[in-house]
DNA sequence: CCCAATTTGTTCGTATGTATA
DNA sequence: TTATACATACGAACAAATTGG
């Protein structure tokens, strides 16, 4: 197993300086520690009881700077084995943001896997969109990329995203068609970039001509506009998406459930 | 202020049986006195250490409970106030769920209040889609609403819902029409169904020709339907509710925030 | 198969700080 | 100011899951 030992972190006591509570002090240094590179992805804590006393604070206030840092999905605990940064490359994050089910009246097939296929690939500038939304200058260098998502052997989803060239630098077309796994795992695996949160917007317009052809679908036919911005660590904007989905036998499914 | 005395409870110790962790069955417990009545909305309960003993449990294990049930919506801290049951009359709720929002580029009127408007009551009977939707029969007696709900004085929004008769036994629509707060208030206010959660799923249709009337626009422009299962306590269905958007100035806002 | 070591999960209790009325 | 309530911080003991011998 891979077990972080104590001398290659940066555990050093926390500076109780301001008047907030120390175990937000406390998940700030963890934080920064994970975004530092002290701690990467799928590594494994120190455990806590370490932890605890190398910042000088008692277990019990670290457990909770770790109990938020697991509700925002940036540390996952397991009973027996330690606690990890998160991946993104379980079905979890998959399927975490936006979500396109099959409105299956028949069978239970949950979560059904996109196939994948790159439809274009470009070195660009910055729209004054695209620079609102990932807080760049307009024209600034950025990478537009279109896939087209397979479900059931059938197009559904159009994705076209833009990311920053100065983000992602050195990005090719081949990491892109070559990935085995999702997006944000290529992401945080060649950029380190995390992704943790995303807002969306979803709207209905008539398919334009150019997403008709790729979704084989009548020009006009009413589809879903889904517009993302992917935030890392310190709601730095990472991604800006917009998906066209045809829904005519599929649907956009928000998690709002929290089930308990 | 509301406060609840220990007489008026039914704070008994728990009765620890099964290999549950103990704050879950406190968890448990508090839902029960919520849904039994015991503890209405807006209710002030009793304090930590007096929940504490009188459920012969210690304060942290009480907190923890009262943490999950915090994070679910069901309760509300307030420090040197108390803890209260959860109301579904504060602005908050009224966008929980499905959230419209305008396309401003300018102004930053964040949550615009929507005037609403009672389209159609009626008293039928349960179509397929409906009793499968709400765990009824089909053809099970249910209230069938039509609502308009107007943003900046114009018709953005068409929701159709479907109640159970069973459940809200008695409404009227003089009821719905002078309400002064949101329907989800009016269900806890006058029948004491508190929703919780919700699922939903959205996709883009053509207008029918009836809700083009209604909303003011176009037949067959594309509009965003969505399709929404509101549930209570132990995932019991309240409410569906079919909502047609014309999203030519407004979003669908889906909210996977958790800013940190 | 069982045992022992490790790590997180649960439960307990106490003391002090901070917000509210 | 005072009393009350939740918020934070501490620490100890045991339970449960995991792993490796």
């Amino acid at each position: 197993m891979t077990k972080q030992t104590l001398a290659s972190t940066a555990l050093t006591p926390i500076s109780d300086v301001d008047g907030t509570p120390l175990y937000r002090q406390v998940k700030r240094a963890l934080i920064q520690l994970i975004e530092n590179g002290h701690f990467a992805p799928a590594d494994c804590l120190p455990n806590e009881s370490v932890i605890a006393t190398s910042l000088q604070v008692s277990i019990g206030t670290l457990r909770k700077a770790v109990d938020e840092l697991v509700a925002e999905n940036v540390l996952v605990r397991r009973q027996g084995k330690g606690t990890f940064v998160t991946t993104h490359n379980s079905d979890r994050f998959l399927f975490q943001f936006f979500h396109v089910e099959r409105r299956a009246t028949d069978l239970s097939q949950a979560h059904e896997y996109p196939d994948v296929e790159c439809v274009s690939f470009e070195k660009t500038k910055a729209s004054e969109e695209e620079a609102t939304a990932l807080g760049l200058r307009l024209g600034a260098p950025v990478y537009r990329i279109a896939n087209r998502l397979m479900l059931s052997q059938r197009p559904v989803v159009l994705d076209r995203l833009c990311i920053s060239q100065a983000m992602f630098h050195g990005l090719t077309q081949a990491q892109f068609t070559n990935r085995t796994s999702t997006i944000y795992n290529l992401f945080q695996q060649e950029f380190g970039i995390t992704v943790l949160r995303a807002n969306e917007r979803a709207r209905a317009v008539p398919a334009s001509l150019d997403a008709s052809r790729i979704l084989g679908i009548a020009p006009k036919l009413p589809v879903l506009e889904v517009h993302r911005t992917a935030f890392t660590f310190g709601d730095k904007p990472v991604e800006y998406r917009i998906s066209t989905i045809n829904t005519q036998q599929h649907d956009y499914v928000s998690l709002l459930s929290k089930r308990s």
